[in-house]
DNA sequence: TTTATTAATCTACAGTTGTAAACTAAAGAT
DNA sequence: ATCTTTAGTTTACAACTGTAGATTAATAAA
């Protein structure tokens, strides 16, 4: 099988939050917050360590031990994607129902409130009526000539 | 391994939406708009039919043959979930921004935004000021007595 | 300098996913 | 009633994931 597009799973994930906000870590760090927030061993947090390097999400200053570990990409850069990819893979037509469902559920700041509201005030104006259904590939209609 | 939760893969996801789509669906049916889509060979999207079935988002009519395949859980919950479970996973100090910086290449219609912009004037009365950072389990702190 | 400690690398292994061929059982055609 | 065509069931198999023990290589301690 060829691997497509490299993705972090949600384990790497975990992992990487720990990393993106202590900015850089020590395995020792990060396998202790993981034992905190998973319980996991600590050969399971190297394991995903080496795993994210080989992913290129992750490096390391090249010390021969207390390593440091740091990211690649930004945490946001990181949301950004994986939010669009959720969203890139859902049918269009419900895409903003989705979100307003969510949204109630979501904590918020003040300042993120009037962000998005901007954000929408200016789609506004270009918005379409509808958005259609783009579930279904397009069929490309063959002209049956007899 | 003891697997936790049942999620449903990208390419699950693919198949689920020509059955949304189609409200039911006959493996012939799926099959030929999977081919369009992906290319996929018919026992590709008959394994990932078996496969939602044990997973328990689809159903079928029982018909030993033509049989019709019928979703379980509908396309909006689904995205709901997905959605929820994306966002869950992230910083939440992060997340509204990640979502304004999403939200100008997703189109939505004009009732969406008029209606996220609704469910967002509601949420501003009771927004905080800021969001905390999430990505560090809290630690316990003991005190030592001495 | 020998030893104990700890960090890093290697190996392991079952379950999941992508991808599909082979086989079997209905139903339609002859 | 037999053959052909499909639809459904089994089997396959490599790569990816979750989870971690065993081994080796640096350091710190004695």
């Amino acid at each position: 099988m060829i691997t497509h597009e490299q993705t972090m799973t949600t384990s790497e994930w975990e992992v990487m939050r720990i990393i993106w906000t202590l900015n850089e870590a020590t395995s020792k760090q990060i396998i202790h917050f993981m034992r905190l927030k998973k319980n996991w061993a600590p050969s399971t947090v190297k394991t995903l360590i080496t795993r994210l390097q080989k992913k290129g999400y992750l490096t390391d200053n090249g010390a021969p031990r207390d390593r440091l570990y740091l990211p690649i990409i930004s945490e946001q850069e990181a949301m950004h994607h994986a939010l669009a990819h959720t969203i890139g893979a859902m049918c269009a037509m419900y895409v903003g129902q989705s979100l307003a469902e969510v949204l109630p559920d979501i904590t918020l700041s003040r300042d993120d409130i009037t962000q998005l509201q901007s954000v929408l005030q200016k789609k506004l104006t270009q918005a379409p009526t509808t958005v259609a259904c783009d579930c279904l590939p397009k069929e490309r209609i063959t002209h049956h000539v007899h």
